[in-house]
DNA sequence: TTATTTTTTTGAACACTGTTCAATATAAAT
DNA sequence: ATTTATATTGAACAGTGTTCAAAAAAATAA
């Protein structure tokens, strides 16, 4: 029974479709102004038929953001080649996920500022275990672990990946939202930032903490 | 002529009366579904009435959002009296800050998420001055001043202010959209968070940085 | 008081929105 | 060729923000 193969093939390649002409109506006039008329006008066919394929509007919006924050997770993997010291390479992954992150701003407020279950079911931080399904948490525990966290235990350095995370995050969220251009403005708070936070660091390792206190 | 003021005033106080009609629908049904229809229903007027006082519906949630910012300002001023160490009351304070944000999660996350420039006039806080405008950043900066950073300088205070800030909404921003209920693990999370922030402020004031090294 | 002007209010319409559903056209299976 | 299953549509429903000419009400002038 290969027609059943097609069929379903076919299926896959019309939501394919929908999906890609709603994203190119997303760029064109943005996520507010998506409409199912709009999808159906660009694809040729009857609003209607999009009921077919999927169940409402709101499961087309919240396959784009899984795309969206799946596009987020590559282009934060994308660190060039590090030779120096484990703490200037955490430091640089910091200032390049901040960079990432601002380069994809309307991307990233979308996506990381949703409260659907769907997208929360991959952009969640806060939860035990994060580290080992959170891409990001884990890059971070990874590096935390080859710098300042070489003593600590895993549930310890899990937490402070979230804090560091979470603290990147605020910042990163004010910048897009208040909508800042001045890139020299930009580079100085950043820097500012991550050196608190380092600072945090450093001394959080000097002062031996790490295990021992934690506790849920 | 009396008669003009008595006019304005009535102006005034239909403006109120939609306002609350509007404030009553959003905590009814929430603010995605409010409508210039069922405000008008509530006031037992015809919608069109509505552009009589208001431009658009967005002048009116914009006035809304501007009363909600009133209101998270004014609760996170009710700090009880302390007598404790400088230090004590600035973490004191920093847990209250996110004691009382949580409490008022929804408005919250409406308030300080919006990218309305009306809103963003009161709740921008990553600009030079911030600290003469921003009720927040204005309180973080005294407190730092009597703690941490006493021998900062005035720019430098309000930089790391703005940094605290920052991520503390950040911590803030993820325990609501990620609508955590456990208090446990909240309060965990939340003195994890808070300890590593003032950690760095510590290191800081110990290694004697502060002024120095700030430049625009 | 009457007439005129100004302000307030409305009904109806326009152009949208998401969604449903019976009817139809197309393709597959018998 | 006929039945069954799938794909597609037109039309409608109930809702949205907004505009505008017309009507009602109130204030001012004669």
């Amino acid at each position: 029974m290969g027609v059943k193969d097609r069929k379903l093939r076919e299926r896959n390649q019309k939501k394919e479709l929908i999906l890609s002409a709603a994203k190119e109506i997303i760029e064109e006039v943005g996520i507010e102004n998506l409409s199912i008329r709009k999808i159906a006008n660009r694809i040729e066919h009857s609003p209607a038929i999009i009921y077919h394929y999927f169940q409402d509007k709101n499961e087309i919006v919240d396959s784009l953001l899984e795309e969206g924050y799946k596009r987020i997770v590559l282009a934060l993997e994308s660190l060039g080649p590090q030779d120096s010291t484990p703490e200037q390479i955490l430091k640089e992954s910091l200032m390049n996920y901040i960079e990432v992150a601002l380069a994809m701003s309307e991307e990233y407020k979308i996506v990381m500022l949703s409260d659907s279950h769907v997208v929360l079911k991959h952009t969640s931080v806060l939860f035990k275990g994060a580290s080992l399904e959170r891409p990001a948490i884990q890059m971070l525990c990874k590096l935390l672990k080859n710098s300042y966290c070489e003593n600590c235990s895993d549930d310890y350095v899990e937490i402070v990946a979230q804090i560091v995370w979470s603290s990147m995050f605020g910042l990163i969220t004010r910048l897009i939202l208040e909508g800042h251009k001045d890139k020299q403005f930009k580079q100085s708070i950043v820097e500012h930032h991550i050196d608190f936070i380092i600072n945090s660091l450093k001394s959080m390792k000097n002062n031996g903490l790490g295990d021992a206190f934690y506790e849920i």
